[in-house]
DNA sequence: TTATATAACTGACCAACGGTCATTACAAGT
DNA sequence: ACTTGTAATGACCGTTGGTCAGTTATATAA
């Protein structure tokens, strides 16, 4: 029990702060898993972690900048898992199913990103923002290295794969963001409508034109890849 | 003058009524393009018709509904304005282009169409969101289409296009959609990510890979097509 | 023309939100 | 034991979407 601050003590060293603000993050990743995004009170937050709404801002400036580094972790931590589970010479639709249920897997990942840039955003400092576009840079750096191996792509196509494929997820998964409509209280040609929007297969479908699109492409450009993995139905 | 109501005073008919609603979707129409989504205030709005913010509760049952309302405005004027421009025999690019350029150019269409699912739907009755998803299909009807004839594909081709393009939309113009940057207090590397995040390009390229995906796909299934535009670079 | 019934309209009100800040109280240095 | 810097507090602010009892304009009946 060297430097533990309990909840009711003051956190003073440097250190104990960055405990504390340890100690806010993973109660708000919680919190957030329960109620999502619109329902997140900073003030039930506070509740949470047994402190006061007020001592949170000496942690996070804004309700953004506590949903920017939340963000930050889920996109760290969604890289991580997806890579660990790429294989080399994989078929793009591998890529592309492992990719999908990697990050819906994530509860926090693609609700935040899908808020970024509208929401989140735009109640940030300018500082707080670049750090967080260089994390970005960085991770699409790291996933782009394995996305290469894994699909005989080079580096520079496998760049804009990851780019792409963050595009299109974003879109893809909307239709999953939408009211829980449980009950079968919906008229046949509504339910036809979201069944044909089931994100999975819009994600994977296109994901697999695009990245045999971009495939193609290259090959007309410089180096053609020594064998290249096709893609399947 | 015959059923035109003044503002100050009370709306009995259907008629009117209609007429009133109609006011109030014009002002809350030019008001979300002065203010955007977030700082839209119920409030506001209704000092800029001449009511009362109670009196607005009796046309909208909340404020999601009427951006709905808006939302549905927006699908179908942006759906004319682009069929009008679609020509035979177009290259998809081309198409992509028409596309993205009419989106962009309806300011309410896609800031509504990007918070649909994740924000509006979740503040609006059940029979409001169907009458939507069916103003929605005819809409993706229409729009099919037109884009069958257009890049020489069939219905069913055709309407994967449209759906498609949708979901690609909503990725790739999230990035316009984040804090104005004008200045150049962006680092270097910071400012490239931006750049290379274009909506524009980023729609138009994966556009063309998508399209010419689903028409390499159609070949092997049933009918080919008579004489097939190709894309470009 | 006048009386009556209806419902469009109002505005005061509510709870909840994100965020601020003067004040308080506690841990560390002397 | 005393001083001091600052973490923590909680009362407070402005604003929000939404409600509703009461008011009053108006179409209709007498």
């Amino acid at each position: 029990m060297n430097s533990a601050v309990a909840i009711n003590q003051r956190a003073r060293s440097a250190q104990q702060k960055a405990q504390r603000r340890r100690v806010v993050l993973d109660a708000a990743q919680a919190y957030f898993l329960e109620v999502g995004y619109e329902a997140f009170s900073m003030t039930q937050l506070a509740k949470k972690t047994g402190l006061v709404k007020g001592t949170l801002y000496l942690y996070f400036k804004t309700r953004e900048e506590l949903f920017l580094t939340l963000y930050e972790q889920s996109l760290i931590r969604w890289g991580q898992v997806f890579i660990a589970r790429l294989a080399d010479a994989m078929t793009s639709k591998a890529y592309a199913q492992s990719l999908y249920k990697t990050a819906v897997a994530d509860g926090t990942f693609l609700p935040l990103l899908i808020r970024l840039e509208h929401v989140i955003e735009h109640n940030v400092s300018i500082p707080r923002l670049i750090n967080s576009k260089r994390v970005f840079i960085l991770q699409v750096g790291i996933v782009a290295r394995s996305t290469a191996s894994a699909l005989n792509l080079s580096q520079a196509q496998a760049t804009e794969v990851v780019k792409t494929m963050g595009v299109l997820l974003i879109g893809a998964t909307r239709s999953d963001q939408g009211p829980s409509l449980n009950q079968e209280e919906l008229p046949d040609d509504v339910q036809a409508l979201i069944a044909s929007f089931s994100s999975e297969t819009l994600f994977v479908k296109n994901a697999v034109r695009i990245i045999e699109g971009i495939r193609a492409e290259g090959i007309t450009d410089a180096e053609r890849p020594k064998h290249a993995s096709t893609s399947t139905t």
